[in-house]
DNA sequence: GAAAAGCGTTGATATACATCAACGTTTTTT
DNA sequence: AAAAAACGTTGATGTATATCAACGCTTTTC
């Protein structure tokens, strides 16, 4: 399990990982499995945890008032998941994040994070690079949320993630896009014309 | 100039800038003068430089078919400006960046900040927090844009930035939240009565 | 293998917000 | 000081998308 952690992070690296490095590795992530449906967060909890997704799929969100489910994130494998606002500043979390297929993830505890992880260049490093691409998507969100229709947020996803298509339900690419179900349906039905 | 620029970097930091550090700096960032409606950085230019605001504002935008300008971002003193993705991959720049008031703003090149930066550790320390502070915002515009309402979004804007407010005009606030200046002037007026 | 849950579709109706247009006030430019 | 531009407001109208409801198909559950 902890070689697609290993080739993942080495991606990220210009440096290959040390013999060293690996074994830390293998000391503080714990390999576990979630099934279908269980939750790795829940709202109001601090998230203790941050996970590198080595199969399966989770998705990430937030309840209205309504008691609707808005989806924030979704994540496969090769990914990692998480509140990263709640594991760095230990607050409580407004997410849930729950297994959508079974899954099996690599744990690190927030106290392993910060007294063993922490200091290690490479780990950084890596941090680093996914942090910033994270932005970079947000931005790209927020810029779709602000100037595109929800036909041509769809189609910008389906450029940008088409694995994502496959792999979930219409329904939940749909809030995520910030769309109903019944809108995307509407645009699937309608753009198969092209 | 540069005292600010100090004094911001600290403030992220768990150890002070030491004097080497802070001449460094002084080599490296080159102050400059904006005038208002100056632009930073024009659609399709890569984004050479990196800018910390020592005085004035700055508005990030991008330009839609219909010719229509979308605020994606606005600066004021203590923040960074520039197009990350574009300075770091040297690829052209979808945004136009432009100076809403006089500006006075410290420049690095990109050059400069690779070479003479981004191995110090200091700089590094920074420049996570900023970025995951960053990401932070940007996941709750995110959210803000697929679970609020118009009035919702205004809202919690003031809450959360209510300098900004009084600093720039509300067409522009308006475009910033997503929506059309009549809508905002409408929720003024309305929500006066609370 | 029956029941239930999950998923996608389609139609009718509702609504938040955009668009278009006109106007008054204030600020900036020359 | 006059002219122009920027800004905010208000009203009338339009529209993209949400909501509500019903249905059929597939998959999962017990």
């Amino acid at each position: 399990m902890l070689d697609s952690l290993i080739t993942y992070i080495n991606s990220t690296l210009t440096t290959k990982l040390s013999e060293e490095d690996r074994n830390l590795l293998e000391t503080v992530f714990k390999p576990k499995k979630l099934r279908k449906h269980q939750y790795l967060l829940q709202e109001g909890e601090v998230c203790n945890l941050a996970g590198f997704i080595v199969k399966g799929a989770l998705k990430q969100y937030i309840v209205d008032k309504t008691g609707k489910e808005n989806i924030l994130g979704l994540y496969i494998e090769n990914w990692w998941v998480g509140d990263r606002e709640s594991f760095m500043a230990g607050t409580p979390s407004p997410y849930f994040i729950d297994a959508f297929e079974d899954v099996d993830i690599l744990l690190v505890s927030r106290e392993d994070f910060i007294n063993k992880l922490s200091q290690q260049p490479f780990i950084n490093e890596m941090i680093k690079v996914l942090t910033e691409k994270q932005s970079f998507n947000l931005l790209k969100r927020v810029q779709a949320a602000q100037i595109l229709s929800a036909e041509e947020r769809y189609e910008d996803f389906q450029k940008r993630f088409p694995e994502f298509i496959q792999r979930f339900p219409q329904h939940i690419i749909a809030s995520y896009l910030g769309m109903t179900k019944e809108t995307l349906s509407r645009i699937r039905a309608g753009s198969g014309k092209k």
